[in-house]
DNA sequence: ATACATACC
DNA sequence: TACTGGTATGTAT
């Protein structure tokens, strides 16, 4: 009974570290804590959030007691060497100091609340939050009193604050004011760095040079007279009371330039500089922000806070300053030290900067490289000087949450709606991406994601739901005969190619053909393994590769159905050459070991790559044709299809959308709508294609190899266990082949891959009119 | 490369 | 009744 008693407190304790109120940040302070959380617990416990949170809590805690066992076995040898490593560090991480920037971080206070308040007086003097019963985004001053706060569900907080607002989110609202602000913060450094909609970095060191010698003009601001209400107090006069608990009295906000006619004068200081910055965001949005001032960017995050709300904190660019500053700073308080991380320091008997510094020779013998080094820097003071200029967005995704959803029609329709909805994102900032992640949420709050990189990139909703299609099918597949049962869906992109790679869907083939001679090269002739490296192209398995390309077909094709009764678009076709102009290894490829050799496709990867070939190479036998004239050359391929009509083939993939297996339901793609989509590019561009404009008997050709494939269907085989003869499956078309003769294998992959090569390259490409446009989604504001 | 976890707003 | 959504990055395999 004690022992149970005493595991349930101790389970408590854990799970208070994760769930329990956070009087880390402003607003917080001298507030019933206990009372608090009693009472979140009492509204969370025996919820399938709390059951999962305190799972999570005993993974953390068995994350600890490693590290603690792992404590324990270190030497004082290795102490000690450690602790000169430490110090070699952190000398030359001490030479690093630059003391001469500038750094700004400004802080809109209770953003989303505040303009809330703004537009609707009666929530004035009232607890209120943004969000809903489900979420909260921000809470204001008032409702933080009573514990309510960002990332807490407004349920909860109507527990603590039965009279709590709770208003909804206005995005739109909030991005205008965002804006407004962001035209502020230009004025003092053009290149400023927003972290959300109501934060962000400035380097105030230009702007302070100049300053110096700036008239007084130029620093006079005048006050917004609004109607009829005479000047006061210029803090309450300028917007309206948000904060019962601001400073009123800053010294630093005197009351005479309201009084002396509605104009105040700053001085040249960075601190005047900042003042002002903010004086004028009130000004114009009559919202406060706060700052913070210091010599690099991961102080004067921390200094924003410190004088919280509507206020500022300066940190003097001295060595001894900083470290003054950091000594007693919670490591809590560091961007990027988190719930987990403090409670892995606090394990270790650090909970300040001070500490950190004092453990650093354990800390670098527990934490990864990463991270002992940024606790290092952080425990000596140190940050970006420079701020970073926006980089390129790595990731876009969209997730929902929804009441349980156990249907798998569903859960397929909501997938597509999905990719639909990212796919229109995409397009808005000409984004192509190549990697493809669904994540999925059960109703227990478990959260599981799958990846699938492609080698080439896509970004249609089509494209994006053929990979996640099969990611959500294979996990419906291993929860069965049990449903899946989805709290929360999500797809999201990445992997994005860069503005130079023009022609993904060109590259793909050719990243497909010349990956698997490397891995041909690799896995039979071991002595040849340091060949050329593939620079950009994953790595993957011929299978993975096959299996890519085959995702990718698949897509196609059920776009082409889906656009064979509208007209087709005029579309441009990826360029390329397939030549024989070769200098190595031009032998046979049925003589090799391997099923498939493609050394002689050799393909200019973009345009500028000159080639005046003599000949072409013809992508079904891969032999070079010695001619030119795109007539001959057609006949050429066509002789070839023509002349291997024998050998089993299947016709490519078509997406069927139904829940059987999709080697089952392969269909015909329509000739018509391979031709309706064959187009010549722009003009220059040397592209096999492009030699070879859409004939009649082309496409008659291609639709032999398919009448060959419905003919002869190959026998089915799923599982690749159970199969007694020694059947081969092709990896481009997974298809078992009833034969166990080498030759006769490969020269059913050779045509399978040909045929998938042949209706790659009519794939037309969306032309990428790529702009720059970093328009970022934003996301909540939270003030934890 | 993939999966999962942590962190931030 | 009810515990987000978007992005980046670290850690482990």
């Amino acid at each position: 009974m004690q022992q149970d008693r005493k595991s349930e407190k101790e389970s408590l304790e854990g799970f208070l570290s994760r769930m329990a109120l956070n009087d880390n940040k402003a607003g917080m302070e001298g507030l019933d804590r206990d009372k608090i959380n009693k009472i979140i617990m009492e509204t969370s416990k025996g919820s399938r959030f709390y059951e999962n949170e305190l799972k999570r809590e005993l993974q953390v805690n068995q994350r600890i007691e490693k590290m603690m066992l792992q404590k324990a076995q270190i030497t004082e040898q290795q102490l000690k060497k450690a602790q000169a490593e430490v110090e070699r560090m952190a000398a030359s991480m001490e030479k690093s100091r630059d003391l001469s920037r500038v750094i700004v971080h400004v802080d809109m206070d209770a953003f989303y609340a505040a303009v809330e308040m703004r537009d609707c007086p009666e929530l004035k003097d009232k607890p209120m939050a943004v969000g809903s019963m489900s979420m909260l985004s921000t809470s204001n001053y008032h409702a933080r009193k009573f514990g309510v706060r960002a990332a807490m569900p407004g349920f909860i907080a109507k527990k603590l604050c039965p009279d709590l607002i709770i208003v909804p989110t206005n995005f739109d609202k909030y991005r205008a004011v965002s804006n407004e602000i962001r035209e502020i913060f230009a004025l003092y450094d053009p290149h400023f760095q927003p972290l959300s909609l109501d934060e962000a970095f400035l380097d105030f060191t230009d702007h302070i040079e100049q300053r110096k010698s700036w008239p007084e003009s130029l620093r006079t601001h005048h006050y917004h007279i609004i109607k009829g209400k005479p000047p006061k107090m210029n803090q309450w006069y300028l917007s309206p009371v948000l904060f019962e608990d601001s400073p009123v009295s800053s010294p630093s906000l005197p009351c005479s330039g309201a009084a002396a006619g509605a104009v105040e004068v700053f001085g040249t200081s960075v601190e005047e500089a900042v003042r002002e910055m903010r004086f004028r965001i009130e000004q114009k949005t009559m919202l406060t922000a706060s700052a913070g001032i210091a010599p690099n960017m991961m102080l004067a995050k921390v200094c924003s806070d410190k004088n919280k709300p509507n206020g500022q904190y300066v940190l003097p660019s001295t060595r001894e300053a900083v470290m003054d500053f950091i000594q007693t700073l919670p490591v809590r308080k560091i961007f990027g030290i988190g719930k987990v991380s403090e409670k892995m320091l606090n394990a270790l008997g650090v909970s300040n900067c001070s500490h950190l510094s004092q453990q650093m020779a354990l800390l670098s013998l527990l934490f990864s490289d990463t991270s002992w080094h940024h606790f290092m820097e952080v425990s000596l003071g140190l940050g970006h000087t420079f701020i970073p200029r926006h980089e390129e967005r790595k990731s876009m995704s969209t997730e929902r949450t929804f009441k349980e959803m156990n249907q798998t029609d569903q859960q397929l329709a909501l997938c597509k709606t999905l990719c639909q909805d990212l796919a229109g994102d995409m397009k808005k900032e000409g984004l192509q991406a190549k990697t493809v992640t669904l994540k999925l949420k059960n109703v227990n709050f478990e959260v599981k994601t799958r990846a699938q990189t492609l080698l080439y990139a896509i970004s249609t909703e089509e494209e994006i739901f053929a990979a996640a299609k099969e990611l959500l099918k294979t996990e419906i597949e291993n929860e069965s005969p049990q449903p899946l049962r989805l709290r929360l869906m999500g797809v999201r992109v990445s992997a994005f190619v860069t503005c130079d790679d023009k022609k993904p869907t060109q590259r793909s083939i050719i990243g497909f053909l010349q990956a698997s001679k490397n891995e041909c090269s690799s896995s039979n002739q071991r002595a040849h393994q340091n060949s050329e490296k593939q620079q950009k192209e994953p790595q993957q398995s011929f299978f993975q590769r096959a299996h890519a390309l085959r995702l990718q077909l698949q897509t196609e094709s059920s776009k082409s159905q889906e656009e064979a009764n509208g007209e087709t678009a005029p579309t441009s076709v990826s360029s390329g050459v397939l030549t024989s102009k070769e200098e190595s290894e031009t032998a046979d490829p049925r003589k090799d070991d391997d099923f498939i050799n493609p050394t002689q496709v050799h393909a200019s990867t973009s345009g500028c790559e000159e080639q005046k070939a003599e000949t072409l190479t013809c992508p079904v036998c891969f032999q070079p044709v010695e001619t030119t004239d795109l007539n001959i050359f057609n006949r050429h391929i066509d002789a070839c299809l023509h002349g291997r009509p024998d050998k089993p083939n299947r016709s490519m993939i078509v997406d069927s959308d139904s829940d059987e297996d999709d080697v089952e339901n392969h269909l015909m793609v329509p000739i018509s709508n391979v031709r309706g989509k064959c187009e010549v590019e722009k003009e220059g561009e040397e592209s096999w294609l492009n030699r070879i404009p859409p004939q009649k008997d082309q496409f008659q050709s291609v639709q032999k190899v398919f009448l060959i494939s419905e003919e002869k269907k190959p026998s089915q085989q799923t599982g690749s266990c159970n199969s007694k003869s020694p059947a081969l499956i092709c990896p481009v078309c997974q298809c078992s082949q009833e034969t166990d003769d080498l030759n006769v294998f490969n020269h059913h992959v050779d045509l399978c891959l040909n045929q998938e090569v042949l209706l790659e390259l009519r794939r037309p490409t969306i032309p990428s009119a790529r702009n720059t446009n970093n328009s970022s989604k934003q996301a909540s504001n939270y003030t934890y």
